[in-house]
DNA sequence: ACCTGAACACCGTTCAAGT
DNA sequence: ACCTGAACACCGTTCAAGT
């Protein structure tokens, strides 16, 4: 006499994402979610530990998507087109995601190292091809952050100063692409 | 027959941001921050409309430590020097509020424009002086974008991989400083 | 094995009543 | 004018009881 499933764990993540990107981190409620994919809330204790562990696994969920879009950005083989290509698609990965994107970064809940990893693979790899091997942490770091850096501001709307943000960002760009060799830094 | 002040909204924020220091954001409930100023839960709501208002004045209050802060640190006059002044700066007072950090810039609070806009004045004058008057905003975009990319991911231990992270803050650091002139992007 | 209603502790917020 | 207790809606979570 088992009860049959009503939902799974994939369902209640891919719903959690959805209603993150719509009503923000604040309206990813228990009920919400529950209502969302069919069943009452103290049925998603099933699934997930707690509100804290779907947090994370949409986290992983958001990280895990961003990794593939980076590795199939990276294909040129030229070193500046990949990290100029690695750059935009970071960057429209951010702008289709703008609200659920912090939860890459954030502190709080954070996902899992594992898939963090895989996405700065493809980034090391490029890293690694324009600064040489030995310099590729620390530029793949100074890239990364830079990136993030930049969206983040981008989108909480940091830069209302003045309108020429896509100056900013090929100014960064370039800057990048050009600097992030061993000599200069020594 | 009015009744006394107990408290004041400077106590509420002071009081607020000691607890976000100490617990985390989720901490902040009305009630600690009650409890914390002597006084109930609902006289809270003569001093701030409500927790997203409060939240925001601590933002502010980050960001206007953050702009003193930056303004002792840049003081040379030599660009390069300034710069990595204000840099350290920078990092040091995230790591100094490593918890509260984050407010200043997330999108869901954030601190008003204009404390945000006095915070980056140190910053846009030495980029000034850095990269010429013309290239100032872009060039100040990508210093900012580096630093509060770089500290983030920091803070958020997303550099676990190695332990190299004044390595990798040096390699940017030192970037920057090289790179943020103006035949740097053409 | 999963689902549910009921219940608990907690939280933000409002408001009428006090001084 | 500010403070308070009481009350409300809402939320995360647990658990015994159902199938």
């Amino acid at each position: 006499m088992p009860a049959p499933a009503r939902t799974s764990t994939t369902a209640v993540v891919t719903a959690g994402r959805t209603i993150v990107e719509r009503e923000g981190l604040a309206g990813l409620t228990m009920q919400a979610v529950a209502d969302a994919v069919g069943v009452r809330a103290p049925s998603l204790y099933k699934r997930v530990r707690d509100r804290a562990a779907l947090v994370r696994l949409i986290a992983d969920d958001l990280a895990a998507e961003l990794a593939d879009q980076l590795d199939l950005a990276a294909t040129t083989g030229d070193p500046v087109l990949d990290l100029r290509a690695v750059a935009s698609a970071f960057r429209a990965f951010a702008h289709a995601n703008p609200t659920a994107y912090p939860l890459l970064f954030d502190p709080r809940p954070g996902p899992s190292p594992e898939a963090l990893d895989r996405s700065s693979a493809a980034v090391l790899a490029v890293a690694a091809a324009l600064a040489g091997e030995d310099r590729a942490l620390p530029a793949a770091r100074t890239f990364v952050a830079w990136a993030t850096g930049f969206v983040s501001m981008e989108l909480a709307g940091a830069f209302q100063l003045g309108g020429e943000v896509e100056e900013a960002w090929e100014y960064g760009v370039s800057l990048m692409a050009e600097s992030l060799r061993p000599q200069a830094t020594d």
